[in-house]
DNA sequence: CGCCGGTTTGACATACTTCAAGAGAAGTGG
DNA sequence: CCACTTCTCTTGAAGTATGTCAAACCGGCG
């Protein structure tokens, strides 16, 4: 279900152009990139990248939601990602990657050959850093995934999700409340994500909805009503981690 | 109980030399690196780094195993890295971290200062080439881990566990037997890497034990007595992701 | 209208945790 | 060398959060 997409954005005015593998560029190195770049197209639902396929392409999500997942023989599924614009798909010095990239909205990449990128990546280190700084930014997301996996509850876990939501969505209104949001995957795919079955995803929201903290305009929008008692839900430490 | 250590080793003889940071570094900038660095050790227990401290220092991890781990404010903890020797501590761009440094055993750290390391970084490209490939490898561990805390039966876990110590310390018979490991860690510090209990980790152990899949020599050391139903026991697959 | 995927809800099962006690090893000081 | 403490580990019994299985619901769409 690959789409060319002929309307290729002129690098400089590219949304993710401040963000992404290319924002520490400049206009020469933008130049390079430019010539060897072409824009691809998955409609949600579609499979980007499946595990163990030959890398031809390395990428940048210009728009959309794709996500990162790994099988176990017997179907239990992990994400181990989530991908959103500006972030960056495959990797220098690799043939392949060992889980599975899925397209979970519409979603429109920004791709380049894996060998020329590779050759780039040696002779610019604009890109290089960049890509070091994208990869250590994407580990630190999978350490706090990391504790929730391994140490929150169902409700922490779920009300950490709504949380994270929210903070990207950003528009609290004057007292707090934050208005109609929408969850971007179904309850099956938060499980995957939370690891948790879609059950207790299911009865977690409507737990969090009974204790007035989110009310549902319907079954994928919703707007948080207290994101205070939303923080309490989710564990995590009231300061960010100051020394007290 | 930082003990600065004066017997500084030769960047050229260095162990870890050919796979840290400095792996991809020619003859001029392996002598910046060598005026630069200082050693320091710590003793096995030791903290390294607390979260939110600032962070003055980056290193690289010349001997010894030091774990990441973060910790909730109701003391649930979850270890989210094991650095082995060539591994890197710290992040150019920030100014502290938010999990502690913790030596498990007796550490060696070769140092360098932040502030001319990120300097360093900006004007050395094969410093940022290799700290990308570092950051990717360590991306791609997490990886695995968030399946295995995500998903994995504490069995699958414990054996999960076991088989990359052995992996680690290669030394198979013939008969794929593999002899004496030491486990690096109690069984309580095993738990928080593992996302269980420690009592959940001693069960476990011993019926793997009653399995005849492992045997101890004491509680510390133990042998595989079959690798093959130890894979089985994990639930990875068998072909490390061939397409079928 | 009737199907269909996604969702909710209930009843039940169970893997893991929690709590508690005790056994082994290892160190410490007399 | 022997108490004594301390720490780690094991083992048991009981509790509980979450998973499993199953049925029903709901909104959308042909």
């Amino acid at each position: 279900m690959k789409i060319p997409d002929s309307n290729i954005v002129r690098c400089s005015e590219c949304p993710i152009r401040h963000r992404a593998v290319c924002a520490r560029c400049d206009d020469d190195e933008l130049g390079i990139l430019e010539g060897m770049k072409s824009y691809r197209t998955f409609a949600a639902g579609d499979p980007i990248l499946w595990r163990g396929e030959e890398l031809v392409y390395v990428a940048s999500v210009v728009s959309g939601v794709a996500t990162l997942s790994k099988t176990m023989e017997d179907g239990r599924t992990q994400m181990v990602g989530l991908l959103l614009p500006s972030d960056f798909i495959g990797r220098p010095g690799r043939q392949e990657i060992d889980f599975d990239v899925t397209a979970t909205t519409d979603v429109t990449l920004c791709c380049f050959s894996r060998r020329p990128f590779e050759k780039l990546v040696d002779e610019t280190p604009h890109v290089a850093q960049r890509l070091m700084e994208l990869a250590l930014d994407e580990l630190d997301a999978a350490r706090d995934w990391m504790l929730l996996l391994g140490r929150k509850t169902a409700r922490e876990k779920v009300a950490t999700f709504l949380e994270m939501l929210a903070r990207r969505s950003r528009n609290p209104d004057a007292d707090g409340t934050q208005h109609e949001m929408t969850l971007p995957m179904t309850r099956d795919q938060i499980s995957n994500y939370l690891g948790l079955t879609l059950e207790t995803v299911s009865r977690q929201l409507n737990a969090l909805k009974n204790d007035k903290i989110i009310a549902f305009i319907d079954r994928r929008n919703f707007e948080v009503l207290n994101l205070a008692a939303l923080h309490d839900a989710t564990g995590d430490d009231n300061d960010g981690g100051m020394i007290s």
